[in-house]
DNA sequence: AACACAAATACAATCGTTTGCATAGTTTAA
DNA sequence: TTAAACTATGCAAACGATTGTATTTGTGTT
């Protein structure tokens, strides 16, 4: 029985009756090789099956052709996991990636290897280059790796403005102005702001909330600003006991997220309070679901297959010694019933 | 300036004064070195910052310490990417995968590539096993793929009893048997199976239903049989029509994921069915959304972190040569209000 | 003092590519 | 006719680890 050892240059060259070294320029087109030769090897190859082993590619060139996407998670919470969000995203990062012949290496690092993301993706050579998915709270990780000298794009803001490392973001303090303002026009005057603005993205969503409110001359209290974990479960959880505190002292709120706004109908449908009657709302991401819920969330959609191609085109450029510069992705503001008042 | 060549084992050889062999046999604490020169290397190497080159090793070995997942979905179609359910998974698997020591290579097959899967993830050496998500509606590619022989663990259903690849589902059948009684527990006698049992898993459910009906010797018609794609939105499109032509000639729904239970909630709603009280309904996922919705919705939950144990564990053991068997995860019915008609 | 034997380490081949530098054969130019 | 210039190909050295087979060094026995 032939043992199941891959066929290699070798093979083929030897079929050929032709050196490696020519083999491998065949397969590569190059000018040095005769074009007769060249189809013919390539016929070869065809026939054999012949595939080129990547990994002594890569040792060779020194270059992997991999991009390594990592999930950042806060420790301990399933925060963005269940996010459909994210996975539309990787979605969008792998078309774009194979565009490019780049394959895409996953990495969670909601566990403890976070710690030396850069050795293990750099050092030890698995990828080129790094895509990041969520800051969580803090971005020591990230300053580690930017310090680094290595391809890296961040999907979000930077914390410090001294932060160097290149970033993609949506114009959340536009996208917060968007929302409030919508709420405004549709006579809100008390409008709650729900969300941890301690994530440096969200930090912006609630200056564009504080924007739209000098705008229209209106002031607003620490107490517009309900602090809550981004999962929809803790939402649910302030916004109740919120109401049962207080009553329902506002007539609008802006969730950071669907999934906090979703988390907020179920309070307030338990609590008897009419949406968008009694109180108008609106999200942020445009998840699938938000047209579903009763009633359909108004949102602020992130063009996601934008924002994925920009991160890869930026991170290749940074591969390729390219000068790059952060993008802003635009956003739009989805008017659906949870905020039509009239 | 330095040459960022990253430190190899033959600098630290060269710094510690002995050979690339004993360095090597250093690092993996093999006896034939002794302990004092392990603990020597160690040193050294930590201090460097030394990380051995994974390609290396790779070519070396023979062995890429890479899984491939794959996420197969239907043409054309977003079906399931914004399905929180395959991110969970995905998670689940990276954290199992970690305690391997094995990467993670995300690939979607969605897009072209997918024809030669074997070739370029096998034949090209960029992965030791691969585990595929999702088989979509026909498995030719999985057949490829089996008939490899190559490690590899399917999560579903395989489609002809003589398929021989390994694979971990939960079991579905039962799943489409507990919810139809509870159904008919609580009092309905005309369910709709809501969903498109032309995939595997689903076709499993499908029997679960009718193996309830026919334990309460209840007949059922074919038009108690509603298909619809496996989205929200078709969920949503199909039940509307339903109730415009029919009428509301139903008093249950078993869905066959969460989000077509969502769809048809927003359908029901629309015309002004009350859940469960005229309509019960179950889902099956028990997605983090589905306690939120209104009503929450009753759901068959599959534990995904086994599952995701058992996948990689499976392909692992392949990868190992030892002898593997297809496995069933359990589920259980969670009952919410969208089902509890007392 | 000589030898056997074990312990510790070194040597060198290998994994499968890529690529700079030869080299053999053919054409061109003077 | 012969050097120069091409063309088409081959040789061999990397890339950075692992590992079977030497080799050195040290210890104990007689």
């Amino acid at each position: 029985m032939k043992k199941t050892t891959h066929t290699s240059l070798a093979d083929i060259a030897q079929l050929a009756g032709v050196s490696v070294s020519t083999v491998s320029r065949a397969l590569q087109n190059s000018p040095r090789v005769k074009p007769e030769t060249i189809t013919r090897i390539k016929q070869l190859a065809k026939e054999h099956n012949f595939k080129l082993n990547t990994t002594a590619q890569k040792l060779r060139t020194q270059k992997t052709n991999v991009i390594a996407v990592v999930i950042v998670m806060e420790k301990d919470t399933n925060q963005r996991i269940s996010d459909p969000f994210v996975l539309e995203m990787l979605a969008n990062i792998s078309e774009r990636l194979e565009k490019y012949g780049y394959d895409m290496l996953l990495v969670n690092s909601s566990h403890g290897r976070a710690v030396d993301l850069k050795d293990y993706l750099f050092s030890s050579n698995r990828a080129d280059g790094v895509i990041v998915l969520g800051q969580g709270k803090d971005d020591n990780r990230l300053s580690e790796l930017s310090s680094a000298e290595v391809p890296l794009v961040v999907w979000g803001v930077p914390y410090h403005s001294s932060q160097s490392y290149c970033f993609v973001s949506s114009d959340n303090r536009k996208g917060g102005l968007l929302a409030t303002n919508e709420l405004i026009k549709q006579g809100c005057d008390k409008i709650l702001f729900l969300g941890d603005y301690e994530y440096a993205e969200l930090e912006q969503r609630l200056l564009g909330f504080k924007d739209a409110h000098d705008i229209h001359d209106m002031s607003y209290q620490p107490d517009n600003i309900l602090l809550c974990d981004i999962t929809a479960e803790d939402a649910y959880r302030a916004l109740s006991q919120r109401i049962e505190k207080n009553g329902v002292d506002f007539n609008g709120i802006f969730a950071i997220s669907d999934m906090l706004a979703i988390g907020a109908i179920k309070a307030l449908t338990e609590a008897g309070v009419k949406i968008p009657a009694d109180v108008a709302l609106i999200g942020y991401d445009d998840l699938v679901l938000s047209q579903y819920t009763f009633p359909p969330i108004s949102t602020i959609k992130q063009n996601l297959t934008e924002a994925a191609s920009q991160l890869v085109d930026l991170v290749i450029a940074q591969i390729q010694k390219k000068p790059v510069k952060s993008q802003t992705i635009d956003i739009s503001l989805i008017k659906r019933q949870s905020s039509q008042k009239q």
